[in-house]
DNA sequence: AATGAATGAGCTTTCATTCAT
DNA sequence: CATGAATGAAAGCTCATTCAT
C-alpha cells in the first residue's frame, strides 16, 4: 500500500509496509477501516438526505451526487473502492458483505416507500428496481475508474446525474 | 482429481493443477480461454439477435435472456464470469477489458440505433443507458450469484427478465 | 527429448515423451545409454590408436581427429556430450565421472609413457598436461557447439587438429 | 538462516529463499548479479595488466594467478562460476554468451597483439590459441573444483601457474 | 509398440506479516 | 513512530514419470 488519506483533508501519505501493521493488525483491518470510512460517509449523507428530501428522486439523486463529488475529491478512495471492494470478490468477507447488503436495503427502503406513496411503480419488486438503480451507479463509477475517465465541472456531474436519474426515472423510452 | 456432474453431463471440474500447464501456457491463458468462450457466445447470439429482431427491446431483451440461461445451465462459468473477470480488478489485463469494451460498444451501437429511428429517447448520451442497462444486468447476476440465488423456472426467468427490461425501457416512475 | 541415433546410421528418430520409459527405466539410463555409447566409441579407439601408434603426438592426434570426425558424423550426439554430461554439472552423478575420471587417467598415461621415453616434457606432472590438452580439445569443441560452427571439409578439420597439436607441442613460443 | 565464514570476513552464505525475490526481481536476475561481479573483477583486472605488463606471458600469467588466488578466497564464488556459468549451457542466455565472447575477445586480442610483435607464433589462428590457452585454465579450474581439490599455499599456485604457462608457451615437447 | 493426458513432487515466485534497527 | 530487510506459508509453475488407451 502506499496512499491513504487522513480525515479532513485531500492528503495524499505514503507510507512503508512495514508501518501498516503499526496502526492496523493486518491487512484486513486496514481494509475495514478503508471500507467502514466509505459507507461511514455514504450512511450518514443518506440519513440526512432522508431527513432533508421528501421526493424519492431527490433521495437518490442526492445519491448519485454524492458519488460524483467524492469521485472528484477523492479519486484515490472511490478507486479503492470500486475496484477492491465492489469488484473484487478476493476481498468479499461476510463483514464487509454485510455494509454491502445494508446499502441495498437502504436503497430499497427508500424505493418501497416511493411505491407505498404511489411514486415509484408498484409493478416491479423494489429489490429489483435497487439492482437496477445500483448497478447503473456501479457501472458508470466502474467505467470512469477504470478508464481514468476525468470528471471536469459541475456542468458535466449535472450531465452526468441527470442521465442516470432520467433513464432510470422516465425509462429508455423516448417521451 | 475429482469430478462434479452438472445438469445433463459428466463434466470433470477439477483437475489436478498441473495438468492446466499441459493445455495452457500458463494461468492466465487459462483465464483467457475461459473469457474467449465466454464472450464468444455472447458475441455470437448478439449477433443473431440482432438479425433477427428489430426492436431495440428484443434485442435487449435476448440479452438478458442469455445471461438467465447460461445462469441456469452454467452457473460455474457465469459465477467465473462475475466474480473473477467482471468483478476483479486483479485479472482485468489490458487484453481482457478490450472485450468488455467491444461488449459495451456493440451495446451502444444498438442503443444508438434506437436513438436514430426514435424508439429510444434522445435526451441522454447512448453511452450513459449503455451503463445504466449493463450496471443493472451486471449487478442483478452479481447479486444472484454472491447469494447464490437459485434460479427456478421459466416463471421466475421471465420475471426477472421483464422487470429489468420494464424499469430500463419505461421508468422507475409509476404510468 | 525429441532425437535419437541408432547404431551405425544417422537416422534421426523422434520418439513422444512416455515411450522412453519403455525402452529406459527413468531419464538418467536414458542418459548413461548414450553416455556409455560416446564414450564406449571413444575407448575402443584409444585403445586401437595406443597399438597403432607409437608416437603421442599420433595418439593424441587421433584423439582430436576422433573428435572432429565425430562432431561433423553426429554432430547432435557431440553437441549432448558437450553441453548435457561435459559441461553441465546437474548431470554429473558419480558414476559419470568416472568415465570422465577414466579418459583423463588414459590420456595421463598416454603422456606419462611420453615422458618416460622422453618425447614429453618431464619438468611439468603428466596430469597437469592432460589438463591443458583435455582443456584445449573441450574448449575448442564447445565453441564450436555453442556457436553452432559448421566444420566443411578435410581441409579445415586437418588445420584445426594441426593447431591444437601444434601448440601443445610446440608451445604458442615462436620458433 | 544460516552463516557462513570465508576467510576473512563474515559473509552471509544462505538466506530464505524468499529473501532473494527483495533484491533480485527473479533467480535469473541474482544469476546476472554473480556473473556481471565475476567478469567485472575478471575484465578490470585485465586492464589493469594490460597497462601493467609488456610480455604477453604476463598478461596471461597473471589471469591464472587471478584465477587461483579467487579460488583460494573465494571458492564459492568459483564454484558457482565453473559449475552453473561456464559449465552449465542451462543457464547460457545469449545476455551471459557476451560476456564468454567478450572475455575470448580479449584474450585473442592479447595473443595477436603478441603475433604482431613475433612474441607469439603466427602459424596458429590467434582464436585457436585462445581456444587452447582457455580451454587449459577451465579445466584445470573444473577440475579443481569437481574433486574440491584445495590449493594450499604459495608455492602450489606457483606451480600450477607456471605448468599451464610453460606447456602453453613452450610447449609439451622436451627441449 | 506408441501416444500424450494425467499425476505429483519439487522448484520458483509472491505476499502478508514480523522484527531488528 | 518509521523503515525496509527477513521470514514463511501458499500460490504458481515445471518436469520426470506413470497410465489408460
Amino acid at each position: 500500500m502506499t496512499k491513504s488519506y487522513n480525515n479532513n483533508k485531500l492528503t495524499v501519505v505514503s507510507v512503508e509496509v512495514g508501518l501498516v501493521y503499526h496502526y492496523f493488525k493486518n491487512k484486513a483491518y486496514l481494509f475495514d477501516a478503508i471500507v467502514a470510512e466509505w459507507w461511514g460517509g455514504l450512511f450518514s449523507m443518506m440519513e440526512e438526505c432522508d431527513k432533508k428530501y421528501t421526493l424519492v428522486e431527490d433521495k437518490l439523486g442526492a445519491l448519485v451526487g454524492y458519488f460524483l463529488d467524492q469521485y472528484e475529491k477523492r479519486p484515490d478512495l472511490v478507486h479503492v473502492f470500486i475496484t477492491e471492494i465492489s469488484r473484487s470478490s478476493a476481498n468479499l468477507t461476510p463483514e464487509r458483505l454485510k455494509f454491502f447488503k445494508s446499502f441495498m436495503d437502504r436503497i430499497e427502503d427508500i424505493i418501497a416507500r416511493g411505491q407505498a406513496e404511489n411514486t415509484v411503480r408498484n409493478d416491479v419488486k423494489a429489490r429489483y428496481m435497487t439492482y437496477i438503480f445500483l448497478g447503473a451507479i456501479e457501472t458508470f463509477f466502474s467505467t470512469l475508474v477504470l478508464e481514468n475517465y476525468p470528471i471536469k465541472g459541475k456542468a458535466q456531474k449535472h450531465r452526468i446525474a441527470s442521465s442516470i436519474l432520467t433513464v432510470f426515472f422516465n425509462g429508455a423510452r423516448p417521451i
